[in-house]
DNA sequence: CCAGGATCGAACCGACCGGTACCATCTGAA
DNA sequence: TTCAGATGGTACCGGTCGGTTCGATCCTGG
């Protein structure tokens, strides 16, 4: 049956509805972990709807990880903000945020590490870089309003945390692995808030 | 030409050479990156041959993969154990030797951790297990020279430090990553040894 | 009520994949 | 000298991949 006989024809919906659906499958099984005709019929969509909206495979997943991208930086960056002024409360808050996420069953670390590492091309890796410089720019705030010397270097300690206690999350043990990065954190900006 | 012409026959010897040379392959193509015929093309071998040695392609991998966190954990290892007892040189040290592999042409991130994000596999998630674990061994004997509280908890945050100065090596700055973990880990080490 | 666009379902395509089979050729030990 | 085994080279297999096409069906704006 084309066209489903409930559904409203509107390109904008069908094209953020197929975006949010295989965000969450292509995170599931990678993206080369299956093929374009199992996850259309995931999805609930044809081939060539699929193929008008985004060209390509490569379309579609840049397209989800762009989004995907914007989703977590927000996600963060709100996190931040409704956590009070003091830094240190900040990164409680997200170290706390993240550690929240490891623990959920479909936690299979960072999506746009994991996709660069999987498709290494530029397009993607951009994308990546991207990522990692918004959130970059999120630490770098809180390094400032904690009046380090060096917030920029801070900033990427912090990140290395961050990114480090999700690979750890995801090939050791998710139970701990935030809160031990979270201490970790707080003990170099107390150190950058002393000097 | 069957067999080379001035060519030992030596199974164990094909075996290593082949393990040998799809390490470098594997590593640069990563996993799905290359198919069975262009990597033997590359190895200098025939598809039976490779076959015969490891089965499936899986085989190859799980082989490949084996052998690299052997040499990568002995490696570290070595680095650790000739730059003195004091423990904060041997952190030194081996950061030190992380920045350097991060600044090579060749560098893409940690082998098993990409492994494992390629092929989610019970097999090959066990072998990144493991690689992670050695790891582990080695930072705790650090932690524990140090005198620290908790060994297991300093060397965990360690290991954070380590894993995520290799993901930001790889999608940020290579630069200085190796630097900046190493700083953090040094004030974590001094602040353990402290109490 | 009609025309045009959005969608589905299915068939189809060429390319490539992992894996197998066969044979000529060379090595190394008996 | 001989012969079993290791190897290279090549053709081949079924399956799956990303991508295209087509017609039937349904929505929607005019």
């Amino acid at each position: 049956m084309p066209v489903a006989k409930g559904s409203t024809i509107d390109p904008e919906r069908t094209r953020a509805t197929i975006v949010h659906a295989a965000t969450q499958v292509l995170y599931e099984r990678g993206l080369d972990g299956i093929g374009v005709a199992e996850l259309c019929a995931r999805l609930g969509v044809s081939k060539e709807t699929l193929y008008r909206h985004f060209g390509t495979k490569d379309g579609l997943v840049h397209a989800v990880l762009d989004t995907r991208s914007d989703r977590v930086i927000h996600w963060l960056t709100d996190t931040v903000s409704s956590s009070g002024d003091r830094p240190a409360d900040q990164l409680t808050a997200l170290f706390r945020a993240l550690q929240g996420w490891y623990d959920g069953p479909e936690f299979r670390g960072c999506a746009l590490i994991n996709a660069a590492t999987q498709h290494r091309t530029d397009a993607v890796r951009a994308i990546a870089a991207r990522h990692v410089e918004g959130y970059l720019e999120l630490l770098t705030g809180i390094a400032e309003r904690a009046g380090a010397d060096d917030p920029h270097r801070l900033a990427l300690q912090l990140l290395i945390l961050a990114e480090g206690a999700t690979v750890v999350a995801d090939h050791h043990s998710s139970a701990r692995a935030g809160e031990l990065a979270c201490q970790a954190a707080l003990a170099l900006l107390a150190a950058a808030e002393r000097s």
